[in-house]
Formats: structure tokens, C-alpha cells, sequence
DNA sequence: CCATCTTTGTGCACGCGTTCACAAAGACAT
DNA sequence: ATGTCTTTGTGAACGCGTGCACAAAGATGG
């Protein structure tokens, strides 16, 4: 997956498993799917397929929640969809903002896939005055300006930032002051928040870098030439120090605006 | 974060853990940064610190791949940089395509990250006729009938799609069977493939699932009201069965065009 | 050349997550 | 009512990843 899980030390909320959160919503696609087709149960069997993992792991993650299933039945449908639907508090509306409507912010603002799991585009926040008003996916761009009277307003509480890497911290040292909690960042840095607050991070860049990584093991092992070569000794290194070598230039990333880290 | 790992079974290639993997496109980020600011040397602790993890679990990381830094010292930026850029197959080219040019698809075509890291999108594929031939971001689109040409003519390994979820496991099969061995999946579905192609994937609205299960959780502290109450015995479930209830029509997620998975 | 000080590299222990494998629970047929 | 068959729920073992803590390595100063 592209995500990035955050420093949390694994705290293991209400004694449900981070591992299994993370999973809950890819159970939750699948029921809906079955839901869709009025199919009234399944096993864990049939569902752990559906999802893409293992049926033992499925019915430990369900463990958690509470026993749901029949055992020589399997699991009710509509039921479970209401269980997990409940344990992640998508039965609650949750305003979002999304600041930065580049080209990604805005793909963003347009995704169908926001309201249907309780999620509500309450805002959409850009710096640059010529985007003001402009309306992106039907709702008007506000300027940065208002943030904070937004958030406040709106009791927003979940923040996504869009924004170029250079302002990421800013933007979310000011969402985090006007009281969100909860951060989905796309710019490509690290972002240090206070104790309390969640931050996730999707990044393009560096899930391409691990696709890479494996691509080149898989031609490497055919080759056999480069692929297991040993640390190249001492021959060719790049010039190990001296005024920065690549470009000079502040390179394509530093402050990219678009879309993901690098 | 936002990353899914795919079902390989840690596969641990070449010895280096997946999960160090996963952190090296991090650290070379930070060590780029600080080579475009001259800087000759970095401990593991600032490094550690640019890079928003533990200094012990960095230094073992680094450990996997050799021992490149000098006690007393630290490591050399320049040079960390190039092993990191070799361990990850930056160091040659990666050409790219990205098949489904909708909001999102638009927005990863005009990533600039790509370049940098030694990707380069080398077509944008859509079905869309209407599409064809229309330049995003400076390439042109090409019908999603010279797939299998385009993929074979250009050497093309690593395929994004950016498509609705239901035509994905189709582009999918597509892409594989014409030689795609790494894909970047940002529909809302799981994908199956054969041994030895690695899928990751993207997934917006599983990430906002995850945010809003911690931010019900802390909700749920502070009131003490339904934070941990006991899964409702058995009043106002929702019907359970009948007719698929949720609107009847399908869902505004099953085959969602924009951006991430539901 | 020796002492001191910094920082790496890693052995070790711990905890989370995964998986196996099976007993218990319940549906269903007779 | 009883037996059989299916499927759940979970105890236990295992493996990976993390973090501590320290010895070894090397730089630096006298």
C-alpha cells in the first residue's frame, strides 16, 4: 500500500489492533459489495478472498469486534456491515477540508468515494488569490485566510493537505491550532505534530521507489550480473563530497506542488 | 499512511527487510535535501531525525546495506546518497505508464516527482475515444487499443492505474500479460496477480476510515459516552437481510472513476 | 603515541502480528 | 432427539520489526 503509518506506538485503541483497523475498511468494501447484491451472509472463507487475505486472520481481526458470526453459517451481512460501519464512526458525518487545490487537490475534491463512507468536502482552501471563488468540483475555493475561522466554524476535525512540500508544516501547524486532529498529508515531508493529533501520508513517490526496488531485484536474478553484486568496493563512487553534485539547481522535488512525496 | 503492502509474504529480498525498504526512499529524500545544502556529513541522529524515525532503527537499516559511515563521524551524505539510489534502482531509468486519465490520472501525469527519481511517464493510456490524442500535461493520451504495443515497443514495466474499479482487474490482466511486472494500484479493488508481480496500492478512503476511527476514539474519551460501549446487544440493528437497503441503486463507490478506493 | 570523546554497528530482549490447528457451537437432516 | 457436518472463535507457536544498551572503531587533541 502507499500509506504510511504514523510514529503511534502502536496503541492499540480500545484494545482493537492497528493492524486490524487498517483492515476493518477493506472488509467494509467487500460486505458493501455483497450487501449491494442482497447476498445475506458469507463465510469468513468466501469474504477473506473477496478482501485478499487469509480467512484465519479475517476471523481474529472479527474477534475483536465481538462474536458476530454463526458458526456452521458464517457471517450476516447486512449486520457486520452495520458493525464495522460503527466500530470506524462512519454512522457519523465528517466534515473534511482540503487545503491546497493544485492539480491533486483538486482530482481530490472531485472523488465520488468522500460521501459515501460519512465523509463531507465541508471546505476547499488554497493560498493563491486567483483560485478564490473559483469553484472546483462545485464548491467555491476560500482563501487560506480563513482557515481557521473555517475550521472552527465547521468543527472540523480532519484536515488534507494538497499543498507544495515547502508549506506542508505551516498549513498543518495552523489546521492543528484551530483544532483538527486528524491530518491525510500528500506533500512529501515529514510532518511533526503534537502528541494527540493522527497524521497519515500518502506518497507516490516512494511506493514507485519500492516497486523499483523489486523490479530490480526481479531482472537482477535473471541477469545474475549486477543483481547480488557486492557493494561496489571503492571503484566509482560519485565524488564523495565537494559543492553538491547533482544539478546544483534546487532539484524537481524540495517543494513539489502536485501530487505525492518523493 | 496510505500505502498498502501487497500479500508478499516478506519476502525479504536480497536480505533487506521489507520494512527497510519501505524507509530508504525516506531516508534518501532527507540526504538529498541536505546535499542540496552542501552538507558534507550527517549523524544518524540528525538524519534520524530529518527523516521522522528512531536513530537505532536507522542505523540498522543502514547496517543491511553495508557500513558506509564512519564512527566518530557519521555518514557521507554523497555517497549515502548514491548507494541508497543504486539499492533502489534509481540509478537507471524507469519508464512509466499510467492507464485511466481521469481527475486523478491528470494529476499523476503532471507530477513532477517522477523525473526526479529516475521514473519517466512514458504514456498515458485512457478507453476513452474522446480522450485520445488530447495532450495532458505535455504527452498526449493514446487509446487504451495499443496497450499491449505501447508496453512491449517501450520496455514498460511498472503500470499505474488510475482507473474506475471496475474495469481494473481487467487493465490489470492486460498490463500483466503484456510484460507489466510492478503496478501501483489506486482503484478501490483488490487486484489479483500472478507469482512474481508486486501490486501496491493507494487508497484514499481507507485512510480517511482510519483517521476517522481515532478521531471517534478520542471523541469517545472525552464524553465517555458511547466511546466504549458494549457492541448494542441486540436493539435497532438494521434490517438484517431483505431487499439491499442502502438505497437500492448502486452505490456512489463500486466502480468510483476519481481517485482512490472506498 | 596515548587518552579522550564521539558515533557507529549490533547482540539481545520484547512485543505485535500472523498463521496453524482444533475444540466448541450451532445448523440441518433424519 | 440424535448424529453429522460446517464454520466460527481462539490458544499457542512462530517470525518479523523495534528499541535498548553497549562494545568497538575511529577521529581529535595534547
Amino acid at each position: 500500500m502507499a500509506t504510511g503509518r504514523t510514529h503511534r506506538p502502536a496503541t492499540r485503541s480500545r484494545g482493537i489492533p492497528e493492524a486490524t483497523v487498517a483492515r476493518l475498511p477493506l472488509y467494509l468494501r467487500a460486505l458493501t459489495a455483497l450487501s449491494e447484491r442482497s447476498v445475506p451472509t458469507v463465510s469468513s472463507e468466501e469474504l477473506a478472498a473477496a478482501a485478499g487475505v487469509n480467512s484465519a486472520k479475517l476471523r481474529k481481526d472479527f474477534s475483536y469486534l465481538g462474536s458476530y458470526g454463526t458458526r456452521g453459517v458464517g457471517y450476516d451481512v447486512e449486520y457486520l456491515v452495520y458493525q464495522i460501519s460503527r466500530e470506524l464512526g462512519l454512522t457519523q458525518d465528517w466534515p473534511v477540508v482540503i487545503v491546497g487545490i493544485g492539480n491533486l487537490g483538486a482530482a481530490l475534491a472531485g472523488y465520488g468515494g468522500f460521501a459515501s463512507r460519512g465523509f463531507r468536502v465541508a471546505a476547499l482552501i488554497d493560498a493563491d488569490p486567483a483560485m478564490t471563488g473559483r469553484p472546483v468540483a462545485g464548491i467555491p475555493v476560500q482563501h487560506s485566510d480563513d482557515l481557521e475561522r473555517i475550521i472552527e466554524q465547521d468543527g472540523v476535525s480532519i484536515g488534507v493537505i494538497a499543498t507544495p512540500a515547502g508549506v506542508a508544516q505551516q498549513v498543518c501547524d495552523r489546521l492543528v491550532a484551530a483544532g483538527v486532529t486528524s491530518i491525510l498529508n500528500f506533500a512529501p515531508t515529514v510532518l511533526s505534530v503534537p502528541d494527540g493529533v493522527d497524521v497519515r501520508k500518502v506518497d507516490l513517490s516512494i511506493e514507485l521507489q519500492i516497486l523499483a526496488f523489486h523490479e530490480q531485484r526481479k531482472a537482477g536474478e535473471d541477469t545474475g550480473a549486477d543483481g547480488d553484486a557486492e557493494h561496489t568496493p571503492a571503484v566509482v563512487p560519485p565524488a564523495p563530497r565537494g559543492a553538491a553534485g547533482t544539478g546544483g539547481r534546487k532539484g524537481p522535488d524540495g517543494d513539489v506542488p502536485a501530487v505525492m512525496p518523493a
